[in-house]
DNA sequence: GCGATCCTTGAAAACGTTTTCAGTAATCGT
DNA sequence: ACGATTACTGAAAACGTTTTCAAGGATCGC
């Protein structure tokens, strides 16, 4: 029913290894090249990939494992990852984990099975402690977060910086008590909250730091909570775009005046956030490049397998808008 | 090097048959298959997926092509189609057209060389349009935008309807000079100009309408010089929410109070559009349940290929904010 | 007690390619 | 002119599974 290779090998009258030579790059004749060609055309051959990559042992496809593609950071790594990928003939699988370790450890084994030639993964941080050079069956680059120095290539933010110059502005622009609402789970906020806490105590001041799930609502309900206590901070440091809307939303929700009951600074140059009034003070992260760069170690790695690991620690740009005062 | 079904086979003392049944669900003794679990707990066996998708020709592989993931509506529409795709033990490859009717070519023969089972598609207009009954070697469902009727499942909006609520909303609230702003390439924004063009006739009202790329920045283009011709608009229906986020910027950008210089309602309810002040009157389209639902109709389609075409369509619920007025 | 039926099992044949291995014809160097 | 390359080409062997197919042994009905 379904043509394949040896039908059209038939209706050029070759055989199938000079078909699959003038699709690929054999060496090939000019006029026999014609011939397969025209005969493609005839009999509207089309090659079947699972075939080809189990005979080639090479699946051309990479995984992307990433916390929940809705989320506008990853939406936009994820795209840059799949136009770099596809530009390049490769295939990408993509898996959201929600944080949840079980779903990444199953990710990973499927990604085994499936062969791939790489992988791109954005480990919580219980995964990323436990896993160490070798672990892994693929070429693997870390993004965002990263695990122990030395075992796989990442690129990441330098996040303590980045925290850090949060405060440092909170602190210029007056204010004193600055809290913190940080994601439970990756890496990345951990170093962000120790770049907040270090900043903090160079200015003098004690850091008040919460944890809470790293998306909108739990961030709201955990900011509503703490917002409503007697003796709440002047200003809060949110670890990411979607805890930053969640606090948002709370301080809107309990008609606090930002930035006059609270200051509000997070991360994630996300496009709503200069249009909400006032504009969020914000850390942007290079998005676009960090999938980029992440792609491109990764094809490093996979050309040279054995050269030493690397990390790629890329700036963010502080947006500085209404929401941080002066107070 | 790689350990194989025939290494499981010899560490269990069986044959490469019986450990292949007793991975799948073949008569295999509950001794045997003890044996063989052991044996792939032993040399770490993983399943190659290439070959089993080759030798049982079930790749186990849905498509999902798209303009873009960074539009929050196909973000979520996407994530629910990858969840109940991974529930049922199928993959998902994502596909960005950006509208590019040469893309989606490439990408429809990209699945085809893929065998999928099936695929999930949001053509645009041009290809729509093109593609008949029986043009495509996999079960498809259309999401978003549909094409000539009858030819594949889909499920799409009320457009139509969704259009003409806005403008009926508008119209209550003492708007009469209604503009509208359509994407220029999709089916779905033309239902929605011919809903808001109805509606507007049934009030006695003219349509003044005008398209543009459906993202962001074409949209805060058109509109700011749209606004900025004499004898503007009083309110602006926005055919999707990346065209509704560039008229709210173009608003902003020239000073325009909402409602009160201009009324804006839009598309899609996006996490922001009730963030920002005004909050934007909105159609809510069901985004998980457009993924689940087109997730269904495939698969149903796959049990029972020759059943009549299906089209299930949704209805939007219309989130009344303060872009509408009262004027 | 005996044929029919069922349940397990293994050997071997697919699945649709790419790649190896030879072999032929043509070209080259001297 | 002759051996040595070089450039193509086809037959056949992989790639790692699942799925026949046939057969052995147990169970069943009577």
């Amino acid at each position: 029913m379904s043509v394949g290779i040896r039908d059209v090998a038939r209706a050029a009258g070759v055989s199938t290894a000079t078909v699959s030579r003038a699709l690929g790059r054999g060496p090939v004749s000019e006029a026999l090249r014609a011939q397969v060609e025209a005969a493609v055309r005839a009999t509207g051959y089309r090659p079947n990939l699972s075939a080809r990559r189990l005979r080639s042992q090479a699946t051309r496809t990479i995984g992307l494992i990433v916390a929940d593609i809705r989320n506008p950071f990853f939406t936009a790594v994820s795209r840059a990852v799949e136009d770099a990928a596809y530009a390049a003939g490769m295939r990408v699988i993509l898996c959201n984990t929600d944080e949840d370790p079980d779903r990444e450890a199953m990710y990973l084994r499927l990604m085994e099975e499936e062969r791939v030639t790489g992988v791109i993964f954005a480990p919580t941080r219980a995964t990323a402690e436990a896993l160490h050079a070798g672990d892994l069956a693929f070429p693997t680059v870390l993004i965002d977060r990263c695990g122990p120095p030395g075992a796989h290539d990442s690129v990441v933010l330098d996040n303590a910086a980045a925290g850090a110059a949060l405060v440092d502005h909170l602190v210029a622009q007056g204010f004193s008590r600055i809290g913190g609402l940080f994601g439970a789970t990756s890496s990345t906020a951990q170093e962000r909250r120790a770049g907040y806490a270090g900043a903090l105590a160079r200015h003098g001041l004690a850091p008040e730091a919460r944890a809470c799930a790293p998306n909108a609502a739990a961030a709201e309900a955990e900011a509503a909570r703490w917002l409503a206590e007697p003796g709440r901070p002047e200003a809060l440091v949110l670890s990411n775009g979607r805890i930053l809307m969640g606090a948002f939303r709370a301080a809107r929700a309990l008609s606090l005046a930002v930035p006059g009951d609270l200051a509000l600074a997070g991360f994630d140059n996300e496009p709503w956030t200069d249009l909400v009034e006032p504009g969020l003070t914000v850390v942007e992260q290079p998005v676009a490049e960090i999938g980029a760069q992440a792609m491109r170690l990764l094809f490093e790695r996979i050309a040279a397998p054995d050269q030493p690991v690397r990390k790629v620690v890329l700036s963010g740009r502080t947006v500085l808008r209404g929401s941080t005062g002066p107070r």
